[in-house]
DNA sequence: AGCAAAGTTGACGGCCTCCTCAACTTATGT
DNA sequence: ACATAAGTTGAGGAGGCCGTCAACTTTGCT
């Protein structure tokens, strides 16, 4: 790759999480190249699909969730562990919505690391008796996609009440409020058929 | 008006609630039309705004909304009329997605006898016992936004597991579940501010 | 029956975003 | 210095939706 080109590519993924975290990741591409000071014909030419330039983007986003992850596995109570991360990413979330969008939509499993280590958390949390015994990994969604919206409900509002929701919702989570639950679990499979549709 | 008019205007709120069921509240106009078996002009015409035709394609909802708030009030136990209400308000969401992305962002408090009823039911919950002593009107936003976000995601694999998501919710409501929340609720305004801008 | 008011029609201009591609510019090795 | 591969540019076609309006049709009153 030659040099100039290389520069271009590190302006455009720089440009892209400016314009993703302000705006969402909906907005139009010309955005992203004006604000990267380079033609649209070159973000396409770079990034010929949506997808690739949000995957670059927030590339540096699934290294900090993975150290966020080993950090609250690294964490002496393991439902102390649980919480951590959760209010960790959430946290990520609600500094960026672009980040908060894709949270939304792709919930860190097509990554494998970030599906391992999230199990690992879950397992831990609930064999120590913290978490819920019925709560699974694929219950996990129902949390993001939780937190994901009322965050980019409230963004505009309070930059801080999802900690509120979430601090409800993991009152839910917990052992010692567990009812028995009406449904079983999503499974893996339908899990992935849900995030495949988006 | 004249008699071609409003039967024409009846069409167009039948093939709008059945459009907006099935493809969600953003579909081009000219769907509903052809579905009314309408020119497009004749919807402008009736319907300036599209808000103006979907508050009266969901006219009805908003009915057996209070019809089942009145009911959850007529319970003998504030807890199990709570859990009622919000459980069939879910329910109508489950099963028409135009409704689902209403609720998730009018949250029927624009209607004051709506907001009036929630009002009653969350107060009583709350004054029995059975709900947290912490949690306020607004939190029910909260509520609203989970609830809506995993139907939408889930409505494609499964018509049900929403279900085990409002339990995890309700879990984390009752008074026993309670622990000290990190944040204040949001205020009236608040929570107006958030509706208005969408 | 006849007529004015009410209502309907759908082609069309406007706007936005996507994505391509032929012409042009720049970097790099020799 | 120059050749050539690599990279860039931006105007423009395609597609989708919005909302309008002048010409036409229907209703209902007298």
């Amino acid at each position: 790759m030659r040099r100039d080109a290389e520069l271009n590519r590190e302006r455009l993924v720089t440009a892209a999480r400016e314009v993703f975290a302000e705006r969402g990741l909906d907005v139009a591409l010309d955005a992203v190249a004006k604000r990267a000071g380079v033609s649209i014909g070159t973000l396409y030419n770079r990034f010929p699909t949506r997808g690739e330039l949000v995957r670059a983007a927030f590339a540096d986003n699934v290294d900090t969730v993975a150290r966020l992850g080993e950090h609250a596995l690294g964490l002496a109570d393991p439902w102390d562990g649980f919480v951590y991360f959760v209010e960790q990413v959430s946290q990520l979330q609600a500094a960026d919505r672009g980040y908060n969008e894709l949270a939304g939509s792709s919930s860190a499993e097509d990554l494998s690391r970030g599906y391992d280590l999230m199990s690992r958390i879950v397992a831990r949390a609930r064999e120590a008796g913290g978490l819920r015994a019925d709560f699974t990994l694929e219950d996990m969604a129902f949390v993001t996609w939780s937190i994901t919206r009322t965050i980019e409900a409230t963004a505009g509002t309070s930059t801080t009440v999802w900690r509120r929701h979430l601090a409800l919702i993991l009152d839910g989570l917990r052992a010692s409020a567990a009812h028995p639950l009406p449904e079983p679990a999503l499974s893996r499979e339908q899990l992935a058929d849900i995030y495949r549709d988006c």
